[in-house]
DNA sequence: CCTCCTACCTACTCATGAGTAATGTTACGG
DNA sequence: CCGTAACATTACTCATGAGTAGGTAGGAGG
């Protein structure tokens, strides 16, 4: 029997692109469940239908792996954030429709959210500067919005610190909720963030 | 020669609960550096100034030890908040307080402080359940604050979500600046919890 | 229909590090 | 002083998982 149908799985020869993308899936789901340290490569190669060698011959080491993965998914979210700011002018505006696409992304890339916040930060070396530029960029675009709306220079970056970190901990948040979308938690944090919590009780 | 200054060290015999806080101390400072994974158990024995197998003797597995850890950090932050909120009566007060507690702890077991937010959150299993009930704890404490201040049920949950997380966003923040005192942190952002941005700019 | 090229796999090696067995050694009660 | 129990060490075992050598199969070109 010649049958090729091992099982209806893609034993099919695939052209480089979309096993490399495959891998990718694979790497940032595993990643995200485990770690970068627990994260094995053979488990990665199962999830992307495909054998541990043929990741070393396209992605490289291990390392290369998870910073092929930190860059796509780093690299979506960037991207995302900056279009969505890059739409309108008024910095309240651009704050909504920044902290949206963020929530967004967080919502529909959950795993890639989570090797980028969670994973990726905690891992020494070349990963921490990766994601430290990233993180350092997003902090600044948010710094210049709120120096754009008037905020002091001085204040401007810890100010974004705590928002941004506002933003990362709603998304925890969110994620446990079944009907959160990502209007409901940026109106929630701009809520939050431009009106304050002064208007509370007495005070 | 019999002489027994191998160098001056510790080579004396010490209680058990003395060589127990040697290691938890030492274990605190490795893990916060590497992570669970990569820390090793030879390279935490080394800076307890012990052998290997005295850790497994007393502590137990890797498993337990890190659980170890995270119950004493765990427990310092806990009670440093708790007491510091007791102290007032005022709700406003009570998150000065609390958080300025918060940012004590932070500044000064920076390294039980890393151990706790960035590396036993990402481990699954045993770890997660431990922080995720004491995080669950003090958002709980939070958003009862936020209640008795006025803020509607529904709110408070999610609101103290993103306060808490503004703070351990502004803590990475203040840990890489030179002078900054809990003082300084906690009056940023209760500035910018309490005010909102709305303040700033036309608007 | 052959044949070569390349995608792809099975089955290994080898380093690392958790955990342990066997063995001193020091202090203290008797 | 001497026995004993807790303190402490050296030197191992053994599982795990990153990375690889070398063989197999499917499709394009002749």
């Amino acid at each position: 029997m010649s049958t090729p149908a091992k099982s209806g799985t893609s034993r099919r020869r695939l052209p480089r692109e979309v096993r490399e993308t495959q891998m990718l899936d694979a790497a940032v789901v595993v990643f995200s469940r485990w770690g970068y340290h627990s994260a094995s490569m053979d488990e990665i190669s199962d999830g992307a239908g495909v054998s541990k060698p043929m990741i070393y011959a396209y992605l490289g080491s291990k390392e290369d792996l998870f910073t092929a993965c930190i860059r796509r998914e780093g690299g979506r979210l960037m991207e995302a954030i900056a279009g969505a700011v890059g739409e309108v002018s008024r910095p309240d505006e651009q704050l909504w429709h920044g902290l949206h696409a963020f929530f967004r992304f967080v919502l529909d890339y959950r795993d890639g959210w989570i090797v980028l916040y969670r994973q990726a930060r905690v891992q020494g070396g070349a990963f921490a500067e990766e994601i430290a530029g990233m993180r350092h960029q997003m902090i600044l675009v948010v710094a210049q919005m709120l120096a754009r709306a008037g905020c002091a220079e001085a204040d401007s970056t810890p100010t974004a610190y705590a928002l941004v970190g506002a933003a990362e901990a709603l998304s925890d948040w969110g994620l446990e909720q079944p009907d959160v979308t990502a209007e409901s938690l940026t109106d929630r944090l701009m809520d939050f963030a431009w009106t304050g919590l002064g208007r509370l009780g007495d005070r």
